[in-house]
DNA sequence: GAAATAAAAGGAGGATGCCTCCAGATAAAT
DNA sequence: ATTTATCTGGAGGCATCCTCCTTTTATTTC
């Protein structure tokens, strides 16, 4: 399922099975709008977090109000649209670093990542905030990938038995997310990177 | 200097020097309304986290909003003035946990002890997120306590040798705090504790 | 004790944001 | 060209924020 986002992939299979009701095309309009209110979303959390007005997202996109609800019927589901790219690209980085390092230094190198992509979008802290508290059903598919990177990385490096891990990876995840919606932006890119430096050695101290 | 707190300690001295402008008394139900307005503040921020509207905490306090600005100017006036007790009492902490305990030990202990505050309050999170963010001046004094705190502690456990940190201690706290920002209440409590077992682990490592 | 005065109380009001609803506009289907 | 499902846009109800200013009240002065 799509969540609750509104533009479902292919609808002509539908037309062909069966004499359901009638399917007819969505509307360019609609279409264009949402691509136009995810665009200037994206820009205008990234500028005042994720907390910013939905009115003005909606004005500067030049449309009506009603029109972003129409989309979006929730804050969440805005916001989870937008960032739905990034978090897949995220995960993808997880198999491409388990490909090519050895597991500690992947998973090193992917933490790193994570934070990058935290504290520069500035406004994904909000979004991974909820995504990694899972205190949103919209956020299930895009956590799930997340979950599914870290679990992986973790994993490779548990086996090898290089590190111990006693904890859920996840709160690992949430205290790097959580630190950047606290420290202002870049200054805890570099905190971050110490403290994952720290949390690496202290999982190898646990073997 | 008392932040924007309204409160100041002694008037009596500045009647006694020259001849300035004559001083009175603050007035009782001036004191009587703040002392009041914290209270209530106390348990509804408790409740509903501390973006609870000012205006319905005026309204079960019985004053009019217009009081409530008054004595407390801006949201973070109020936040402040609550937890100011509550963070005292974390720096207290840590020089009693400092006399009575192993450096390393101490440090650990003051951490969970940290955690704890931040969870159980639910709502000192967000104070703690600026407190220690820095983004608010008004917080100078508290972040102050905490700063002093956590420095302490390690600088002592720094000291004997047995830990490195190549970090500011601060950002630990940032973590942790932040953590439970985005983690729902009570389960942070045992995934920072973890978390803080794999960090003293590790900062041993660096040794 | 009464008048004067500095300070506090309280709420009306303008601004903004959230979200719902629906009349009118418009793109696809016939 | 007409029909029809879908989309648009904004008015409107409600809540909150914060400011401003009038009225009230505690303290001081006489």
């Amino acid at each position: 399922m799509e969540g609750a986002s509104v533009y479902q992939g292919d609808f002509s299979e539908m037309a062909e099975k069966s004499d359901g009701p009638t399917v007819r095309k969505p509307r360019a309009d609609a279409e264009r709008n949402r691509l136009l209110l995810m665009e200037t979303a994206k820009t205008v959390f990234a500028d005042k977090g994720s907390s910013a007005s939905l009115e003005e997202i909606a004005r500067i996109a030049g449309v009506g109000i009603g029109t972003l609800y129409r989309h979006f019927p929730t804050r969440d589901a805005l916001v989870s649209a937008i960032y739905r790219n990034e978090t897949a690209q995220l995960a993808a980085a997880a198999q491409s670093l388990a490909e090519t390092h050895p597991p500690v230094e992947a998973l090193r190198l992917w933490l790193v990542q994570f934070v990058d992509y935290v504290v520069t979008k500035h406004g994904m802290s909000e979004v991974l905030d909820s995504l990694v508290g899972g205190t949103s059903e919209l956020y299930a598919d895009s956590a799930d990938l997340i979950i599914g990177a870290v679990n992986l990385l973790v994993d490779r490096a548990v086996a090898t038995g290089e590190i111990r891990l006693a904890m859920d990876p996840l709160d690992i995840l949430r205290a790097l997310a959580g630190g950047a919606s606290v420290s202002c932006g870049p200054a805890w890119r570099e905190a971050a990177r110490q403290l994952i430096d720290i949390l690496i050695a202290g999982m190898r101290a646990n073997r």
